[in-house]
DNA sequence: AAAGTTATGTGAAATTAATGTCAAATCATA
DNA sequence: TATGATTTGACATTAATTTCACATAACTTT
């Protein structure tokens, strides 16, 4: 039996849902329509409908979505029913944020090891977690049932790293580092390009001024 | 006369585009046509050029595209030929992070000022910048013709500071607060939702589990 | 300067995604 | 249990995006 493969676009969007939902649900709420949904989110009903169907119905005619049952389900899909135990490689400012964002741990990301190649971080420790050196990475991985590799690293050591993941049986990347990694189908790889996401920003700025004539600062000007 | 507008879809692959030409530039290469760097970027040729002719014609026909001439335009089609001043709101460990990244100051975005709500950090200094009270934003955005906020705060508290920030004139939101700010359309806003980055990461790997029969760490087991 | 090669820009086709529509199922109510 | 209101799920339609294909322009070489 052949499993249609659900577009990224669609995924991309059911966090979203999964945020909404657990706010109905803190709320108190127990159904809601598409229709409903539709004005909160500011999608339309037809797309939320159709995206929830993806995956078989959840909704009932006549009474729409039970909240809770569709937040457990979207959960179940999104694969956060399940424990990810997860390690940092590059303790810097964006590691340990990373690391002390302790929403993660609620949501079944269990924060395991911390890994960076400058000595004097070794045996610091973060969350109770000690900074090790990044040769101990593969022993690591393979000993303790490591799923996700955050790595926040220059860019340079990035693509040789993730080689060394990737040999070692891991499982998905967490990609911080400005580059694009090269990897078989098997390990998942998500990339935050923060400079990308910013730069996006920078156009929609120049974007609004053109259209409606005001300037922005030279770079050579003041 | 009516410039037509460029999909959100175009816009989100130029900064790659920029980053793969900068690398080119750097090993001092001078031209390039869209079958290589279809080769190098693994995406369509085609995809390329009907992307740059949003904008216009880079390129020309026999010869490809000169690297630097297409660098510099795309640049000034992201808008980061201007500098941008920024501040940064809620100086906790990614508000940190990022206000230590230094390859924003390199493409002209100017950390200006600090703010946090916590007033054992007021004083502080974080790459020159000392940090100041929320109280104290209106003012500091007004006087310093500030373009970009950055959120860094939880998400109850971004809800009302982005209304403070469009009251007083920002033109733009760089939010990595867990929540969709409503601002009208003269403020631009980026989201930058980690946690949903994480769940898609989560998606794609229980898919891949799943189509290959592995099984994934049962949340109680263990 | 002519011939051959290369590679863009563009319009058309194909694919993918989003939206609109409605029959059928369920709910609520009397 | 019948009636009317509600709302999904499925399908049809429309829109957006990507890919294809090729005429045309510029380059390169002799």
């Amino acid at each position: 039996m052949e499993e249609k493969e659900i577009s990224q676009a669609v995924i991309s969007r059911l966090p979203r849902y999964f945020r909404y939902l657990g706010e109905l649900k803190e709320r108190g709420i127990e159904r809601i329509s598409s229709q409903e949904l539709s004005d909160i989110m500011k999608v339309t009903a037809s797309q939320i409908r159709q995206d929830f169907n993806n995956f078989g119905g959840f909704g009932q005619q006549g009474y729409g979505y039970n909240v809770e049952y569709l937040y457990d389900e979207i959960s179940k899909i999104l694969g956060i029913d399940q424990m990810h135990q997860l390690i940092i490689i590059g303790v810097g400012n964006l590691g340990q944020a990373l690391t002390n964002y302790t929403n993660f741990n609620r949501r079944g990301f269990v924060f395991k090891g911390a890994f960076d190649c400058n000595p004097e971080l070794y045996g610091m420790k973060i969350r109770g977690v000690e900074v090790r050196p990044t040769e101990e990475i593969e022993n690591f991985v393979r000993t303790n049932n490591i799923d996700i590799a955050v790595l926040t690293i220059p860019k340079d050591q990035a693509v040789p790293m993730a080689q060394r993941l990737v040999d070692c049986g891991i499982k998905a990347i967490w990609n911080f580092a400005h580059v694009d990694l090269d990897v078989p189908e098997n390990v998942q790889v998500e990339n935050v390009h923060l400079s990308d996401s910013l730069m996006k920003l920078s156009y929609n700025i120049t974007r609004y001024e053109k259209k409606h004539g005001r300037t922005g600062n030279g770079k050579t000007g003041s």
